[in-house]
This record gives C-alpha cells, sequence and structure tokens, in this order.
DNA sequence: TCTGGGGTCCTAGGACCC
DNA sequence: TCTGGGGTCCTAGGACCC
C-alpha cells in the first residue's frame, strides 16, 4: 500500500483565509479572469475553479475576490512538503499536491492509515491548512482515493475494494479522459468505467494510441508511472493578457522582453541554459498562433531578445490588436559555466549582480532594452510590474 | 457570461546524416 | 542516377492536468 496522495484543499483560497480571518466563513475565490480557487464557500454557490470571474459574481454575490500572491502560497507548500519529507522516502510535488512514495517501508510503517492521520494532524496543528489524503497501492488510486473524500478527508484503499471502487467511477474521473476523449466514448454510449472495460485493447490503440492503451491500463487499476522529484523541467514559460488589447509593437515587444527577462531568470536560477523560444499570440477575437525557433543553447537575456522580436513579426500578421502575448523556453541545457566565445565574463557577472537586485527589490526594479517602453505603460509594485493577471505559480 | 497562467506528453512531417 | 532504411533534431499542434 505504498502510495500515499495529499491534497491541499482549496489551496489558495485556504491561504487567504488564514492569512485574513474575516475571510473565514466567507465566499472567497482567487484567480484573474477565471477563478482559480474557490473557498468551499464558494463552492457550495456553484463556483468551480475554471469559473470566469463575472460568473462567479453573478452565481455567488458578494464572493471576495482576490489576485493572489504566489511568493506567500509557495511559503506554505514548502512547510507542508518538509512535514512530508519527515515520513516519506520520496516525494513527488506539484503545486497543492504530493505524492508519497512509502515502497520498502511496510517494516518501519506498519499501517498507513496512521500515517495519513499523523500527517493531516501536524499539517494542521503546524501550517493551520487541510490536506485530504488517499492511499493505495498506486499513483492514480491514491489520488482517486484521495478525491472521492475531499475536502478535508483521509481514505485507504485496501486492495480488495479496488474493482468495485473502480467500476463504481464515471468514465470522465478516469485520469487522461479529458473532454475531447470522453465525448468519443459517450457518441459510442460509453459512459461508465464498467462499460469502458468491455472495449478491446486494440480497438483502443486504433483510436488512441499510446494514450488509449494507457486508458485501457488505467481502467483496470493499473498505472506504472513513478514517483519522482521533478529533476528539469521541460519548458519555462510567461504569458499575460494585455490590460487593453493593443496593437503598438513598441507595447508588445516590450511586454515579451519583460517576460522573456523572467522566463530566464528562473532558468538561471536553476542552472540552465536554453536552446529554444517560442511566442505565442492570441488576437482580440481568440485566434491563436505560435511560432519558436532553436539557437546555441543561452541563459543570456540579449541573445534571446532578437529572436523574439523576429518571430513576432513573422508571427503578427493580421491587422487585429492582440489581447494576450507570451513566450517559452525550452530544450534546456545544464549551464557549465563555459563562457561564449568573446565573453570576459563581464556578461555573466552583469547578470548576477540584476538578478540579485531583482531578488531583492522585485523584477521592475531594473529594466532594460524594450521592456523600458513598458515603464510609462504599466504600473509596478514591490514585486515587479503589475500585470493585468499575475501568476499564481511563480 | 466570452473564456488565466502555468505545465506535461504525444504525434507527425521534414531536414539532414549515415 | 535511383532506391531504401534508420536515427535524430526541429517545428507545429493537440490533448490533458492543476
Amino acid at each position: 500500500m505504498p502510495i500515499l496522495h495529499l491534497d491541499i484543499d482549496a489551496f489558495f483560497a485556504s491561504v487567504e483565509q488564514l492569512r485574513d480571518p474575516r475571510l473565514k466563513g466567507r465566499p472567497v475565490a482567487v484567480g484573474g479572469g477565471v477563478v482559480a480557487s474557490a473557498s468551499y464557500e464558494a463552492r457550495a454557490r456553484g463556483v468551480a475553479n475554471g469559473t470566469p470571474l463575472h460568473e462567479a459574481r453573478r452565481l455567488c454575490p458578494g464572493i471576495i475576490v482576490l489576485e493572489g500572491r504566489h511568493e506567500i502560497y509557495r511559503c506554505f507548500t514548502a512547510a507542508i512538503w518538509e512535514i512530508c519529507r519527515r515520513y516519506a522516502p520520496a516525494l513527488e510535488c506539484l503545486l497543492d499536491e504530493a505524492f508519497c512514495d512509502f515502497s520498502g517501508t511496510e517494516r518501519v510503517y506498519p499501517d498507513f492509515l496512521e500515517v495519513g492521520r499523523r500527517l493531516r494532524r501536524e499539517i494542521q496543528d503546524e501550517v493551520g491548512l487541510a490536506v485530504t489524503v488517499g492511499v493505495a497501492r498506486n499513483r492514480m488510486l491514491s489520488k482517486l482515493a484521495a478525491k472521492s473524500v475531499k475536502p478535508d478527508g483521509l481514505r485507504l484503499l485496501p486492495e480488495a475494494d479496488e474493482e468495485p471502487f473502480l467500476l463504481s467511477l464515471p468514465l470522465e474521473k478516469l485520469p487522461g479522459m479529458g473532454p475531447k476523449t470522453r465525448q468519443i466514448f459517450h457518441d459510442m454510449n460509453i459512459r461508465s468505467v464498467r462499460e469502458f472495460r468491455e472495449v478491446p485493447l486494440r480497438t483502443l490503440e486504433g483510436l488512441l494510441g499510446k494514450v488509449g492503451a494507457a486508458l485501457y491500463e488505467r481502467a483496470r487499476g493499473r498505472d506504472t508511472r513513478a514517483i519522482h522529484e521533478r529533476e528539469v523541467p521541460r519548458s519555462i514559460s510567461r504569458e499575460t493578457t494585455f490590460h487593453r488589447a493593443t496593437a503598438e509593437r513598441g507595447e508588445i515587444e516590450g511586454l515579451l522582453s519583460y517576460l522573456v527577462d523572467r522566463a530566464l531568470r528562473a532558468a538561471r536560477q536553476l542552472g540552465l541554459k536554453a536552446k529554444t523560444v517560442g511566442v505565442k499570440v492570441r488576437y482580440s477575437d481568440w485566434q491563436q498562433e505560435e511560432m519558436s525557433r532553436s539557437f546555441p543553447a543561452t541563459a543570456v537575456d540579449e541573445d534571446v531578445h532578437p529572436v523574439v522580436r523576429e518571430l513576432l513579426w513573422k508571427l503578427y500578421t493580421r491587422r487585429v490588436t492582440l489581447r494576450h502575448a507570451g513566450i517559452v523556453l525550452s530544450n534546456f541545457v545544464p549551464d557549465d559555466g563555459q563562457l561564449a566565445l568573446f565573453d570576459d565574463g563581464r556578461l555573466a557577472r552583469l547578470h548576477a549582480a540584476v538578478d540579485a537586485v531583482r531578488d531583492k527589490f522585485g523584477d521592475g526594479a531594473i529594466v532594460a532594452g524594450r521592456a523600458i517602453d513598458l515603464l510609462s505603460k504599466l504600473p509596478k509594485d514591490a514585486y515587479g510590474y503589475v500585470l493585468r493577471t499575475p501568476s499564481l505559480t511563480k
């Protein structure tokens, strides 16, 4: 019974309620544009994660909407993962949830229900947040077990109970069964895991390839995905929606430069250089375009900015204003500290100094290049530019 | 009532090399 | 000159998850 899944209940909203007692017992939503996290008081009124904010206000008049601050949330998750590490030999953390791998510890912990109880109690006592815990034989089952007892719950799913539990699930509860895939099976009048089990493996593979084979396994309670700490990210992206849709080159380039600087700083903090950058734009009519380019690995802002400008020129062709723009870095390699051919190290030292100032005074403390155009257009605060929809993660 | 900001993995075609 | 096959990298796009 070696995998324990832990999920922080209504994470962002709960942190806000903890920090401001006046919010206790009241409907709270954190987000911009759509709800990123809704308190259970808000959920009771039909507000779900992903609900557009105006719709949330209609469903739940008096709902308190907050922008949220990732710096604060990160402190809370750090404290909670620390508590998990007291017990679990291996941990995989994703934003507001964690998988704890207890493989090989059955002698140390004869009763995983008791481990779950202790974890929940210590997190509640030391951090002040409620978490839901599920324990089962593998990754998928532990998460499904937790989902079945949210919020503030604890469930151990013994092997003997797996079959009836799985067979009772609606099809969309299977991980990997999103809206598109679900529709395919609904059209075939298949709506439950029980009915899905009748579909032969070959049919699923023919229909969905590897995804189909994975779903076949999961419908039978099998999941071989390991629990592991994320080493090197596959991509780092920064994107945002404009305060007002715009067609002004200077403003668009300025914003993209700013986003590149932020993403590259994250890469440098991880000791990574990127080999690919992508630019994405979304027009006011919601049409979206993306383009990417590869180059020799770099973590230097000035190397990436011209590529981004070139991509923007190729990409932004319609005479329609943009509502949204972003960049994504990918194809990372470790930064071996090697300098470019004609660089004597001054550039690296300059970036280290700039990063240090930004760490201390916020991303907006030092602004260079095209991002300077933003100074007159965007408000700034202690953390950097105030974007229309601040990121809640990093 | 027009819809956020992160991420992951998979597929597929084309370039290029052997 | 034509044919073929495999491997790898790049780019684009789709589906899914929190």
